[in-house]
DNA sequence: CTGTTAGCGCGTTCAA
DNA sequence: TTGAACGCGCTAACAG
């Protein structure tokens, strides 16, 4: 008898019932004291383990959690994941691990794996090139609601966690303007990212302000390659009215465009300053950081969402319907980056 | 009808059994064309999709390989969860994750819940203070294999990956000597990991094929926290041999032995030149990095772990009782961070 | 207090 | 070519 024991064994072999020996185990009340801890005691003996597959298939919940982020290595998403990983842990959630590598077609993949593997409800950051979002919809029908972060769908009722990257980048520009910079450009990342949108925002926002026109060609945008990068920054940097000062969309982007710069003989933090968002928590070992750096929290990002999700499982027992959509807002904060 | 429709459902409109349906979506041979098709198109109408649930169930597989790591935002960690994902996805597995923060109890409470779970199979890098292995030995009796890597516990029947740590310390120290270097410090990891160990054989052979006596105050150990990695410097600089070179057990332990010796206004690769293992990806980002660093190749552990296991998977169901085991090593190899 | 029964969704005999 | 029946392990409603 290699096979795991069970309930039913157990009923055997003490001559009761099934159910009897179920009740046993989940200290059920109106049960015998004799009789419950003679089942305790020969469950202990043959290390019975219950069988979450039958249970998760009875019951229709598995206590698993989906979490489909871009890419694992990336130092930001394996901060959010970690924190995903704790909190669902303290809550008794696990969770079941996807990676999109930005791509729109494995992304789909994934959701219906996970799907079939009935998780409970799902935690996303999308491809930076997501365009249809059906696999998301689908979801509803099947009640496994989703809690997007960082990287939100452009999608009306949904639940979401995110930093607020306008007051970021209203305070990276503020920053610059106050360090006597008046030519600032901005290199952003896709058009489709709210994150992208909420850039742009500040950036208008905080121009105004100090009264200083808005010049569209000192905004450009990066597909977030190399390549990508290394064409804004020759758009810019070919301007009859150069900037003296560029805000990047995260800190790898930033990390090429620094080296773009320095291949074009430009002097870091002299003929040009970079001001970009945390994706990188080592940036502050790196030899050229940007100058400041945009934090968003990822740990916590991960946090929020997770709780946040953990919180509409509860809620969906009770109410059938539930017409609340989360819009959890972190606030992301300037950081300088002092090079000791 | 809100809930997902069944092979019932479906034998139901169709007015056949649930069996024939049941074959039909399987494209079972002895099945009649045209009942075939009807079934195959009301499944696609009604959307179905089997309930994997009830399949893992029935089937006593769940198609997911449950992953433990120390910490999922390490830079080496999270290259490796990645390199584990992509291939258990290559190879229809999904995975569910765990972090054990480097805390036996906790590590020893994500294998129980993974044993619940019923993962096919687990890979782990075991937490760097696990002394007591029965929550591993346990899961034999479940016929759960567990593939290690990198971190790998002492005993001796076990599947693993693993990097050859001694050929990349015989390298590193080949090279310092090649330097000029004659006395050279080692601040360790804890002894109880493999890798430690080779660290030590690899130091020991280097130093001797140069006929160099070894000198055991030159080898200290650290926990891997900041205060470890102090005290250890601090015992190596007040040697009256005061060592120009240290081999440093990984990136982190470099980065915080760097900054103890800067403190001590010591000059970076002059008045001591430092060598590390890379568990940093970013370090050739770094303003002081290590001269040149072990690579270990984590995302390509994660990979062979991963193969290895749904080898062994693949394996189980032919032969009841598989005997040999996997030994995978990895060459490390010495990589110089030239500083651009 | 305890036993009997039904059912969760699916695959798989065994019969027809 | 098809259907009926069973079992996977467990929970829960219903009877005593």
């Amino acid at each position: 008898m290699s096979n795991p024991p069970t309930i039913k064994e157990i009923a055997k072999k003490l001559n009761i019932s099934i159910s009897t020996v179920s009740r046993a185990l989940h200290d059920h009340p109106s049960i015998g004291l004799r009789t419950k801890m003679r089942v305790q005691q020969l469950a202990k003996d043959l290390n019975y383990e219950p069988n979450q597959t039958a249970i998760f298939f009875q019951q229709r919940k598995t206590f698993t959690l989906g979490v489909i982020l871009p890419e694992l290595s990336e130092a930001f998403f394996s901060s959010a994941i970690s924190g995903i990983e704790d909190t669902a842990n303290k809550h008794k959630y696990s969770v079941l691990l996807g990676q999109s590598h930005d791509n729109e077609e494995r992304e789909k993949q994934i959701v219906e794996t996970m799907k079939n593997h009935r998780v409970d409800g799902l935690i996303i950051s999308i491809a930076k090139n997501t365009v249809n979002y059906d696999h998301f919809e689908m979801l509803k029908k099947y009640n496994i609601p989703i809690v997007f972060f960082d990287r939100i769908p452009n999608l009306p009722n949904i639940h979401y966690v995110a930093c607020d990257m306008e007051s970021g980048t209203i305070q990276a520009v503020n920053f610059l303007l106050k360090n006597n910079h008046r030519i600032i450009g901005m290199i952003n990342g896709p058009e489709k990212l709210f994150a992208s949108q909420q850039r742009v925002e500040g950036y208008i926002k905080a121009m105004k302000k100090y009264r200083l026109k808005f010049d569209p060609n000192l905004m450009v945008a990066s597909d977030l390659t190399r390549e990508g990068t290394e064409t804004a920054m020759q758009s810019l940097l070919s301007l009859r009215r150069k900037p003296t000062a560029i805000v990047v969309f995260n800190d790898y982007v930033a990390l090429d465009a620094v080296q773009y710069a320095r291949h074009k003989k430009l002097r870091i933090n002299k003929d040009i300053v970079f001001v970009s968002y945390s994706n990188l928590p080592l940036s502050h070992y790196t030899a050229f950081p940007p100058l400041a750096s945009v934090e968003q929290f990822p740990y916590q990002q991960g946090q929020k969402a997770t709780e946040t999700l953990v919180e509409l499982l509860g809620k969906s027992n009770e109410q059938p319907e539930a017409t609340t959509y989360y819009k959890v807002i972190l606030e992301s904060q300037l950081m300088l980056n002092q090079n000791k």
